[in-house]
DNA sequence: AGCGGTAATTATCTTTTGTTAATTTCTGGC
DNA sequence: GCCAGAAATTAACAAAAGATAATTACCGCT
């Protein structure tokens, strides 16, 4: 008895699990991470929780000290900041298939100094940081994946870095309704406005410019 | 004989590494990276070059391929890059006890976009990417801290990306007055203009501005 | 100490952005 | 389909930044 226990036990905890994700949900990962076997993807997904968020809801508030972990599965999230001044500044924008973190917690190891709202109606999927940070440790194919993630989000952070040096807002915007023109038409200008840099007012007098070049 | 080759052939190999570390070397990394062990450090570090590169000099070309990795001893490093127009737009700073690579080569698998450049006489410990990677992925005292480096590029990263969203131009200079006055000293006001986003004139002017506040 | 080249500052002018407020357009809810 | 509130645009003005050029300050080198 004694020496089947622990297979016996993994066992039924992988069949307790799987029953949490549904068979879209591990069909729908297996695509996301093609080279992940399904016990790994239990392994990270299995205390996962699906959570609903509707349009204009707070997800994660400002001073929230929970790790969170989320992969959209559908809708949009805008993380933003309010400025002594008052107004709020957007810093971030995710949307489906894409993962975020409150990142202050996770990365600065502090409150939260933004708050993630739901610009439309949002599917997650969201997991305790604390609790995978071991899973992610000890399996050297998620470890890997980590790296990759983090890689990727390094990547994106340098790009958008480099835009602010290298371009002038009018290319920024340009540059976006080039890059993510979905996004565009989804956000409200004046979200993008502040992601760019710069002010509403600002944002339309660019958009003004375009569509009429100045003819000579 | 046979028995004995394996571990006979690990000790050679790292007496060999070891010789091509420094006893100074050692004590320097030891106090970089607290919790690693010697041997850890000598299976990172065993395969560096150290290299001196003088004021001026280019360290990494536009163009180039190899995934360099580098942690600074001594001087200051410039990464940059020039501009359609012409002109050279600094994008990084790197000084004494502080890594950096050839981040296109290592991020984004791509020919380097960017020229990193001495700007004082400069020494630096190099390895090749390519050749600590197994290292990295099969110790995993190693693995967490490329973990951590990787984390901590990334909240340097996002901590830069807010100061151009929360912050205007002469906050963005008095933010790196305040955080990094060494640097400010070291480095010519042209590269630290572009750094900031803003020509060198305008950093002119927000300086004559602190310096001579309106009195009303 | 003096020379020459570069960096930094200043000046002038143009363009752009910020700010505030008014006006128009859009949109969701009934 | 209408109405109220919000978003976007436009307007008007002040402040800041870009561009270019001239001037001044600085620095390395012999």
């Amino acid at each position: 008895m004694s020496v089947k226990r622990g297979p016996e036990g993994n066992a039924l905890k992988h069949q307790l699990i799987i029953k949490m994700l549904s068979p879209e949900d591990i069909k729908f990962y297996l695509g996301l991470f093609k080279d992940l076997s399904v016990t790994d993807l239990v392994e990270l997904f299995g205390m996962a929780k699906t959570r609903k968020i509707s349009a204009g809801e707070i997800y994660i508030d400002e001073g929230a000290t929970i790790k969170k972990l989320a992969l959209i599965r559908k809708g949009l999230i805008r993380a933003y900041c309010i400025k002594p001044n008052g107004d709020d500044v957007t810093l971030m924008l995710r949307w489906e298939q894409q993962f975020f973190a409150s990142h202050d917690n996770i990365i600065l190891n502090q409150p939260s100094r933004f708050i993630y709202e739901a610009l439309e109606d949002t599917v997650l999927t969201e997991v305790d940081y604390n609790r995978i940070e071991n899973v992610l440790n000890n399996n050297p194919k998620l470890s890997s994946y980590r790296n990759l993630f983090l890689l990727n989000m390094l990547a994106e952070s340098l790009e958008r870095m480099e835009s602010f040096v290298l371009l002038s807002p009018e290319e920024r915007y340009l540059q976006l309704v080039k890059d993510k023109p979905n996004i565009v038409n989804r956000v409200q200008n004046k979200y993008l406005a502040t992601l760019l840099g710069i002010t509403p007012v600002s944002l339309s007098r660019i958009r003004h410019r375009i569509a009429n070049p100045p003819q000579r």
